[in-house]
DNA sequence: CTGAAAGCGCTTACAG
DNA sequence: CTGAAAGCGCTTACAG
């Protein structure tokens, strides 16, 4: 006993000594901080945790000593207590080719990490195998899941979580629900936004290449489109519209189409990248000159964009910081719920960016 | 005192109520294990890790008891623990373009919090800013680095960080340190086995584009692909050898001059699959119909492979399941290290996969 | 508004 | 080979 308690306190030496070196980095604990502030670990704590309960000239003692020890917080601890921790967040996906899984996962992965929260993926195709899914994920335990599209827009994929107790968030869909929280962006707007860009550059015929009508931001990008041409008191060519569906086969056959023509347009908005990025192959392969002679503009920025060449103009989806963001409100969401309190769905709108980049300029009778 | 003995008594009732219900998934402890099994939670402990000092009649008791509670194990307390806990993994890139990036990142963060380790991101760019991040890795206390290409083969960030008393992997490389940990495919196996399958597919004049000379892979998949041709018996043809730079836009330029000419290649092997996908954009307008008249085979098997249209065969590079494993081996390293072992460097390499997809077809002479 | 006590789920010594 | 005790860093009640 009295054996113990000697290697204890030669431990806690030794600890201590290791804390003071600058090369033992994380090792700070709470406690420490505590000490060098002269107050007890539970008003560090409130400090860390916001906690409005904490006279002013106290709060500025902690966090000056939370500086002057460089004290970052221990997730994997704060995640132990009960209730608090133990957060589990499924991603339900179903599409797991598309490029822009990978960086929802990447921002998802990394927010979560540093949340404590842990995140689970599960995959699934069919109707049958949602319901599977869905099932695997609460005996998983999970307490709330992220949908990206397409299944963000699936009724029955949300009906059955909601009945399972378990909160749903719908990522980049186009047409939120009043009672699902939603982390999108605004696609009108982006649509709007890359139509007067190309009505800018003087073209006034431009070809439009839908996406799969099944997704709900192809109707939108497309209201979006017709938008920008109204402001700009541009006529409707409804024969330079064409259905596409998201792929980069289907942007192949349909720009082969809309190329083809004696009267072809000086620009073409595809709904995204991929059908975009085969607008310029089928152009590189007539020998239409990128962008002297046609431009081409893509939705999304998907790595495909920056891939190609010349770079697409398209619009920036902040998709890692979606995943984050998504993870960050739907945890909130859960430990609002586990606390108790009643919890209203979020929703939040990220800004877009329209990337100007090499495969769009003036319209060629515009140019010297 | 004694109401609170109560309350604690009341909840613990609670909560083992709950760990009945089935919906209430990863709740179950290692001590509802251990009454469950009627051993010690110190038995069940050391079941979950593999200790060796468990008899097996127990080992299999407390096996069928985790299966029967459907038991998991809870990575943030476990992390709590000093010295086994709180491993941190760095990840340094220098090229965050790259579409392999996000899916090593992808895999190591994933693995990462199942193992409860803590990843951190930093970028660099030049050598200086090498060195700055190097001390933030630094100072954030991590125990080990992931260096992806190109880092991977750098030696002043590999000097820099083991005279930090830093684990270093190197990731992907194509020529492994004997003192550095890799984990990695074999290169020239890969640019062999596309090799023989073009040859198999009857093609005698293959055009080559070799990839960025300072990465490491590039000249061991040009060597694969010599060793490809001189197993086949056939000549190299050093005017069908180009220079590119791994980027989609050396791709067209290289992918023009070798199929602008009267004695053209039947197929084309890019040294990546970028390139590759621009040498299809160049075939498409050329007219030139692939696979009927020009085979074309990339490497890496990246997300772009499977986005052009017809798909790239090319040689899959397991990328996740690498960053996955890298993340498991600088793991495991770092906790020798942590217990006083010495850890020998390990050099692990992963099964590539030869992806026939439509874009290689028999050579043009060699149909019906 | 502040703090002392007890506990989260796990593991590291320590004792059999 | 197995287990009882103590502790990881943090937070939730509970008492001032």
């Amino acid at each position: 006993m009295t054996s113990g308690l000697r290697v204890d306190t030669v431990r806690k030496e030794k600890a201590l000594k290791n804390k003071v070196a600058p090369d033992q980095g994380g090792n700070i604990t709470i406690h420490d901080v505590a000490r060098h502030a002269g107050v007890s670990s539970m008003t560090v704590s409130r400090v860390i945790n916001q906690n409005v309960n904490v006279r002013e000239p106290l709060r500025e003692r902690v966090l000056a000593s939370i500086k002057a020890l460089n004290y970052s917080i221990n997730v994997a601890a704060q995640s132990t207590r009960a209730g608090v921790g133990g957060v589990r967040i499924g991603i339900l996906y179903s599409h797991p080719s598309a490029s822009y899984l990978n960086e929802i996962m990447l921002g998802g992965l990394e927010h979560a990490s540093k949340l404590g929260a842990q995140l689970i993926l599960e995959k699934c195709g069919g109707l049958q195998s949602q319901k599977n899914a869905v099932n695997r994920l609460v005996e998983a335990g999970v307490d709330g899941v992220i949908l990206p599209p397409p299944l963000c827009d699936s009724e029955p994929t949300v009906q059955m979580l909601k009945r399972a107790g378990i909160s749903v968030l719908a990522l980049a869909t186009a047409r939120p629900l009043p009672d699902v929280s939603a982390v999108r962006i605004d696609d009108f707007q982006g649509a709007l936004a890359l139509t007067r860009h190309l009505v800018h550059l003087g073209h006034r015929r431009i070809g439009f290449i839908k996406g799969d009508p099944s997704h709900t931001p192809t109707d939108v990008r497309y209201k979006g489109f017709l938008a920008g041409l109204l402001e700009a008191g541009l006529p409707l060519a409804e024969d330079l519209v064409l259905q596409g569906q998201f792929t980069y086969k289907s942007g192949l056959e349909v720009g082969r189409d809309l190329l083809d023509r004696d009267d072809r347009p000086t620009a073409i908005f595809a709904s995204n990248d991929d059908m975009a990025a085969a607008v310029l192959a089928v152009a590189h392969g007539m020998g239409i000159s990128i962008p002297d002679e046609l431009s081409v503009c893509g939705f999304d920025d998907t790595p495909v964009a920056t891939t190609v060449w010349p770079q697409l103009t398209t619009v920036h989806q902040p998709i890692v910081a979606m995943g984050r963001s998504a993870v960050g409100t739907i945890h909130d969401k859960i430990r609002e719920l586990k606390q108790g309190e009643d919890s209203r769905p979020t929703h939040q709108l990220m800004k877009f960016m329209l990337m100007h980049r090499g495969s769009t300029g003036p319209a060629p009778d515009k140019r010297l």
